[in-house]
DNA sequence: ACCACAGTGGACCGACCGGTCCAGAAAACC
DNA sequence: GGTTTTCTGGACCGGTCGGTCCACTGTGGT
């Protein structure tokens, strides 16, 4: 499929407006016809960028999201080299989640796209990512000494992957970010030893 | 609704039989139609004993499920009382969720019911059981000085329910439960101090 | 200017699925 | 034993939604 000018603009407006509809409602079930509405495109249009039909276009607008919530994090993910430095990432991740609120657009479209060989690809790909930072963030603060040697970082990294997928999970359940605040400072805590 | 017994048989079959296919299948959309083929029964009867239609079946399995959570943990979630109890309970969640594999009935209920009030209070109603066990679990061994007082009984335990959630979250995508036991073992060993 | 191919619109289709309806079988109750 | 209520089967309906098709319009290269 060659692209030209117009056809690439046509094919990330599609993207970033599914994006954008997933972001500000939340509905259970996301049709193409949603997308075609909001993105002012036709069905024929849909399947010519994304000729796998559904999926394809979900697990696209899907990736672009997982990029999101990375860049969302930044810059403070990308250098936890000191106490404050962790404090504002924690505060970014909170804040982050807190005005996403029960809204969880890759959630949504993991629960759409359902398992597929495809969506776990996706995700188990930002949570690498995701866990290779924090990783090296526990790393860094080793090597300064600000956190003791015997602490495995690479689990400790898993522990906080883990509690912030809760946390989050959580938030969709009750809407309070009490239990995501919780667990990020009981690990944080423990990292001060 | 008054219902004879072979009614209340045949109920409680529904119910059963629609929790036991979440289990074994993990299909993205379970259909009122599989239910009806594996329990044996025919549309009528499901409309007749839910007269909510699907949204109050479903929720009526999710709480089945619900309970079936609460229950996989016992006798160890109900006695928290020494490290080697403690060590008992980690082993079972894990387990637990081990043999679950990649399927989550619950969540596959709940990305069906979507976000119904009934859905979020099925789900908040687990969450806050299973952390108020956690909590006692927790002075108990603060009662028993094997716990340090300073720590916030409620708060370490809220974090325990989020990285338990999102340790499960992450096996799903992953199949792996590295993260499930990273979260466990790094919040006890924090308990431990 | 022409032509080949990308881009676009929208009617249409077929499958699926939740839900309805009614008629008949089986209990339960007197 | 008769009648009233519950239970059961399954045909049927209507809406929804992913996906197809084809005709038409732009666009870019030569």
């Amino acid at each position: 499929m060659a692209l030209t000018t117009k056809g690439r603009a046509t094919r990330q407006r599609i993207i970033e407006g599914a994006a954008a509809y997933l972001r500000s409602d939340e509905p259970a079930g996301v049709t193409l016809d949603d997308i075609r509405a909001i993105t002012g495109t036709s069905k024929s249009q849909i399947f010519h960028y994304f000729p796998g039909g559904k999926e394809e276009l979900f697990l696209a607008v899907a990736r672009h999201e997982a990029d999101r919530v990375l860049d969302d994090q930044q810059p403070h993910l990308g250098a936890l080299t000191s106490w404050a430095a962790w404090d504002r990432w924690r505060d970014s991740v909170v804040a982050r989640y807190r005005a996403q609120g029960r809204h969880c657009p890759l959630g949504t479209l993991m629960g759409q796209v359902g398992s597929t060989p495809g969506a776990h690809e996706v995700v188990s790909t930002l949570l690498s990512q995701w866990q290779a930072h924090v990783r090296k963030g526990i790393g860094d603060m080793q090597a300064a000494g600000l956190v003791r040697e015997s602490l495995d970082a690479d689990r400790v990294a898993a522990a906080f992957i883990a509690g912030i997928q809760g946390g989050v999970q959580v938030l969709m359940s009750t809407g309070g970010v009490a239990h995501l605040e919780a667990v990020l400072d009981t690990l944080v805590e423990h990292l001060r030893g």
